[in-house]
DNA sequence: AATCCGTGGTA
DNA sequence: TTACCAAGGAT
């Protein structure tokens, strides 16, 4: 059943390519991939000239975990409210994760609002440039540290999300899905490809990304439509199935802490008024989960008691 | 290092 | 209907 999900549509050659993968010249795969994102990227609004950085940055903090279409509008009502870093630290915090909406995983926009306030009190209100330091921002990990340098500014950097990994892992390891995420090895797979060029690597980057996005997608990939199906390691090996560790299954959200959570804090968002124990007594009707996942939130600063019984999202 | 963290679309 | 999974990060 496994390998009937993630085979493709079209079937494996009958013999392997005369040329192994393995051999191709690295250069081949970079080129076919931006050749590719010339035809064929979606045009997008981070994608526009003059986005700006603080536009990437947010739009990057948008799409961790969250797909592209529920984003779009989120983003273009969150820059047009909060066009710079320093106009979101001016606000509380709470007035991000109401304006994070149904995004999901609300405590990102906590991050943002921080990493706004980072960036207004300690790098002048400009986004900074430099993996390193971008890397200590609330929030910001080896993947949006990366895709800010390389998207926003033009450095050059590897930039693997979840897409890259699975076209690396299929092109080049030959292997149905990546193994689980290394930093180390991760980011040396995709500097082996990376084109010299800042530039070109900046499109590569994007590129592969979008490649895995559209065509190289973890059920039913298009490897009738892809640019690097002559190159393919995966394909040439005829598409074994999966063999590495068992991926982690995301847990049930009926009945979870997480939903929970997420309905205390969307009666929170629908109010400006402070929500009473007795209101959130209604929310759920298991006493003890309830209890635990308001917990769980003011713990997270994503909720505050403002007075006994009483709360709302945070104030400062 | 495994687990936790929202929400909604899709097959 | 259920299961998968979507530009991750923090702990």
């Amino acid at each position: 059943m496994n390998a009937t999900v993630i085979a493709p549509a079209d079937s494996a050659p009958a013999s392997p390519p005369a040329a192994a993968p393995e051999g191709a010249p690295v250069g081949a795969i970079a080129n076919a991939v931006n050749s590719w994102f010339g035809l064929h990227a979606r045009d997008l609004p981070w994608r526009r000239d003059g986005f700006g950085a603080w536009g990437v940055l947010v739009s990057e903090f948008m799409l961790q975990q969250t797909p592209v279409t529920r984003v779009i509008p989120h983003l273009e009502a969150w820059l047009a409210r909060w066009p710079t870093p320093a106009d979101l630290a001016a606000v509380p915090p709470g007035e991000a994760v109401r304006a994070w909406a149904t995004l999901g995983y609300p405590r990102r926009a906590l991050w943002l609002h921080a990493a706004a306030v980072e960036i207004a009190e300690n790098h002048g209100g400009v986004v900074p440039e430099d993996v390193d330091v971008l890397l200590t921002l609330t929030g910001i990990g080896d993947y949006t540290a990366r895709a800010v340098a390389a998207f926003a500014y033009g450095h050059r950097h590897p930039v693997v999300d979840t897409n890259t990994r699975r076209v690396i892992a299929r092109c080049v390891a030959g292997q149905a899905e990546p193994a689980p995420p290394s930093r180390t090895r991760d980011l040396a797979a995709m500097d082996a490809l990376l084109p010299a060029d800042a530039s070109a690597a900046a499109v590569f980057n994007a590129g592969a990304m979008e490649l895995g996005a559209l065509v190289c997608t973890s059920a039913r990939p298009r490897c009738s439509d892809c640019p690097l199906a002559a190159l393919c390691a995966w394909r040439a090996a005829g598409y074994p199935e999966y063999r590495g560790p068992k991926k982690t299954v995301q847990k049930q959200f009926a009945g979870s802490d997480r939903q929970v959570r997420g309905l205390i804090l969307a009666e929170l968002r629908s109010t400006r008024h402070p929500v009473t124990d007795a209101e959130i007594t209604t929310l759920w009707p298991e006493p003890t989960q309830l209890a635990r996942a308001l917990a769980g939130l003011l713990a997270d600063g994503l909720v505050t008691e403002v007075a006994q019984g009483a709360y709302s999202l945070p104030h400062e």
